[in-house]
DNA sequence: CAACAAAGCGACCGATCGGTCGCTTTGTTG
DNA sequence: CAACAAAGCGACCGATCGGTCGCTTTGTTG
């Protein structure tokens, strides 16, 4: 059933995939060199090529490795807690907590990826944004669902609070440096407080709010 | 007076800068390369060097072109509306003008150059920091003037209002390209109009705003 | 016109990058 | 143990990049 050869090739890939979604945050996605890569592994360069075909095959699997990471880091523990406006909230808090515990050297994977593509046409710009449409989608469906279950008042529009979440939740990355100091953190999350607070119906929900996205 | 020698150096600079700030707001300011940047001026490679010492100076010199040109492009037009609470969002607007006009085919080179940089200690880095820096703290000052002038309340606080403004503009350069269409500038110009009118003493002061920073 | 200086050129260099190719090592299957 | 396959290696290649160096062209100054 396991196969120690495809075993062994699975962690080194595992591995090399990890400390790629690393570097790629410091550097950008073309910023990492095969060589650099083997390197940091012990692996030679050649070796690499027995995973991946080319550079770019590399790096669509370091986008879908950098979603999984997203997916476990923010989002599932953000689902922790209950459904509705606190859930949307604790979106927000989780991605903090993702930044202020620097999971990744970079910061954010997908902020430098982004600004790095969006004017390379072609199939690792396409899955870059996959993944952030992705991620916009989920913002909009949770603001939708907190409107249905009447938590957030009937004129908030889902597209229009999703784009302030998430503006409000990247610019955090750039600001954490530019004002070296935790206060960036503060401001994002008072924003996003502010804004859910304007549009609750029982603004009280969001009162003390956990950091951990626990149910309160 | 004219040096007709040093004016005709002083041209092909201030072109070769002009390309260089387009350049780098696609491929960001490491991605561009002395030899792409010669050939489109009809320069040999070598020449550049009689401008500059190296990449490292060039790109100097590049931040302060960029900075130039959002001075005169979004600073300066935002100047002409009245004092406090209409300058502050002619600021947000005329940002918005320069995005959409497309004077950059990346959008925003300080979008692009911040990402790539923040990570990378040295000269360049903190060039480009002091201009961020420099355009926070003209956002603070016009906030605070506003609040003196009494047309935003007291407890507005001016850092956490620059940030949210900063935030909210510089969303924009990557939504629009990830939604493929022009609402993401709508998203930016209704959440910074909610957010001023909020705050505002007299929010008709921002009513059928004028998109071009004239006086209403 | 002579002396000078700034802008700009062309040939060249070392370093690095992505990628290839034939081979070896490690492990599996009958 | 023999046959096979996957992972991984080492030597090598063409392309490109930043940068150097000696020279030419363009224009200024007395």
């Amino acid at each position: 059933m396991t196969d120690g050869r495809k075993a062994r090739g699975e962690r080194t890939r595992a591995a090399v995939l990890d400390t790629a979604v690393a570097l790629a945050s410091v550097d950008g996605l073309d910023g990492i060199t095969l060589g650099q890569l083997a390197a940091s592994h012990g692996v030679s360069k050649s070796g690499l090529f027995a995973h991946w075909r080319d550079k770019e095959d590399l790096q669509l699997a370091v986008v879908d490795r950098a979603r999984e990471q997203w997916w476990n880091e923010v989002v599932r523990p953000a689902f922790a807690a209950p459904r509705g406006i606190r859930q949307l909230w604790a979106l927000h808090e989780q991605r903090m907590g993702f930044y202020e515990r620097r999971v990744l050297p970079g910061g954010c994977f997908f902020a430098t990826a982004v600004h790095e593509f969006d004017d390379h046409p072609g199939p690792v710009r396409d899955r870059i944004f996959d993944a952030l449409r992705h991620w916009l989608r989920l913002l909009r469906n949770t603001v939708k669902e907190a409107v249905a279950m009447g938590e957030l008042r009937d004129e908030t529009d889902p597209k229009q609070l999703a784009f302030e979440m998430q503006a409000i939740g990247v610019a955090v990355v750039t600001h954490s440096r530019l004002l070296a100091s935790a206060s960036a953190y503060q401001y994002s999350r008072q924003a996003i407080l502010d804004r859910l607070r304007a549009l609750a119906i029982d603004p009280s929900l969001l009162d003390e709010p956990k950091r951990n996205g626990e149910p309160t």
